[in-house]
DNA sequence: CGCGCAATTGAGTCGACTCAACGTTGGTGG
DNA sequence: CCACCAACGTTGAGTCGACTCAATTGCGCG
């Protein structure tokens, strides 16, 4: 629960008695296994989900069946925050691992962002962080060769994971498959494998039983054109 | 000018105080010349700015000197009103053609923000759809076909540019290269301009002399796979 | 122990890329 | 008014990267 307040807060500072505020939002909490859908897309909902543990995505699929994730959700983030004020959603948000997720009905959300302005802001802030990471990820698929684009994701979920609070050393649990990685990549799943297979020879990184290590911080980042700011992250290094 | 208050209310109302509101936000003007830089990026600003006319596009190069765009502008659109909270920027503003530009004072936002509170969520609201459009972009990039990834961009255009009164019957004025296209798409020019005359080919839509005519509208988004929701578009079809 | 899912590896194909040349067009200055 | 230039668009040829198909290995769990 507080890895929200903590990401609420990245970038800003929010007083004890908003803090108290922001963990008031979630009203309950929900179970979801492994492979199911959180949020369904197309429907309207009047609540915005956060993921509280586990791991989730937003995807979409196309009719000829491949499978496109736009976002790789964490500990903290919220899934849909923006179906506060859009209601319908295009896309769906997916546990990749079992998820306990925080429900935030939308009309205490209408509540806070009323009677707190500070809140409203940081809310406001965050969709813009979102858009961040949206803006990064399409020119990591345009135009970053795989390698670099998968490195540069590696940097990317170390660093929003060490905001909350969940890395050890240099490395970091990632329960996803490399089916899900490739799907977020826009590669082929054996493209993907090779390629975490050079990122590994190189000594980069490595992705083996579902967690990364970082065997060189300083390089991958290169490899990676990793510029942390898009993250907007005040507190890290 | 109007753009700019047809674009804010694109889904939503606001009333005729508060649409005059909107066009008080634009202090000045300024015009840049092609191939100049809107906003720069990496420095901190204290405006955003609008298109008033003309196209422009938000931008990264990256070492190897490749340059993916991963936003088109036109008239009505904010460059850049997420620098309001974000305040640098990590990609910059890029005029493709003249521009027309108003510029919008920080501080005439937060004025805004504070008393108008139906304007803050409608400011919030353009900045979630400017997102969406992203997320679709990251859909298209990862894996759409090329010439499916072509007929999405032409079909998103229409309906942006329809919706700020740009279009004419199923043509519309497209002033930039394929050059640019290919850095939007993350494709190579050479393979561009070959898929833009299988569209051409196929009398789906055919792309000369800076401008898109559609020839079979239906035929056109079905191979995109296009689904307007995205835009939030209340007012087109 | 064996089933099933995930990861890995090999082989062959095709798409997308680069390099390079040529055509076209619009603007500019003699 | 025309010739030239530069930028953009088009086309051909050859290469390489990324893909698919397919088979095998590794591993966690019932």
């Amino acid at each position: 629960m507080d890895h929200l307040v903590t990401r609420v807060t990245w970038s800003g500072t929010l007083s004890e008695r908003e803090q108290a505020q922001v963990r008031r939002l979630v009203t309950h909490r929900r179970l979801f296994a492994a492979n199911s859908e959180i949020v369904p897309a197309g429907v309207r909902i009047d609540f915005s989900s956060v993921i509280l543990s586990g791991v989730s995505c937003r995807q979409k699929i196309l009719n000829s069946g491949v499978r496109q994730i736009t976002a790789l959700q964490i500990s903290g983030d919220f899934c849909d925050l923006h179906s506060y004020m859009v209601k319908t959603m295009e896309e769906s948000v997916f546990a990749i691992t079992d998820c306990e997720v925080g429900i935030v009905p939308h009309k205490e959300i209408d509540r806070v962002v009323e009677q707190e302005p500070n809140i409203a802001r940081q809310l406001w802030l965050y969709t813009l962080i979102d858009a961040s990471i949206y803006r990064e990820w399409i020119v990591s698929l345009g135009r970053r060769p795989v390698l670099s684009r998968l490195a540069h994701l590696i940097c990317e979920m170390y660093l929003r994971l060490k905001a909350v609070g969940l890395v050890n050393g240099m490395s970091y649990s990632l329960p996803v498959t490399q089916q899900d990685i490739s799907d977020a990549m826009g590669t082929s799943l054996v493209h993907t494998n090779r390629t975490l297979a050079r990122l590994r020879q190189e000594r980069l990184a490595t992705f083996a039983n579902r967690a990364v290590t970082i065997h060189n911080w300083a390089e991958l980042q290169r490899v990676a054109e990793f510029d942390p700011t898009y993250l907007h992250l005040h507190l890290v290094e």
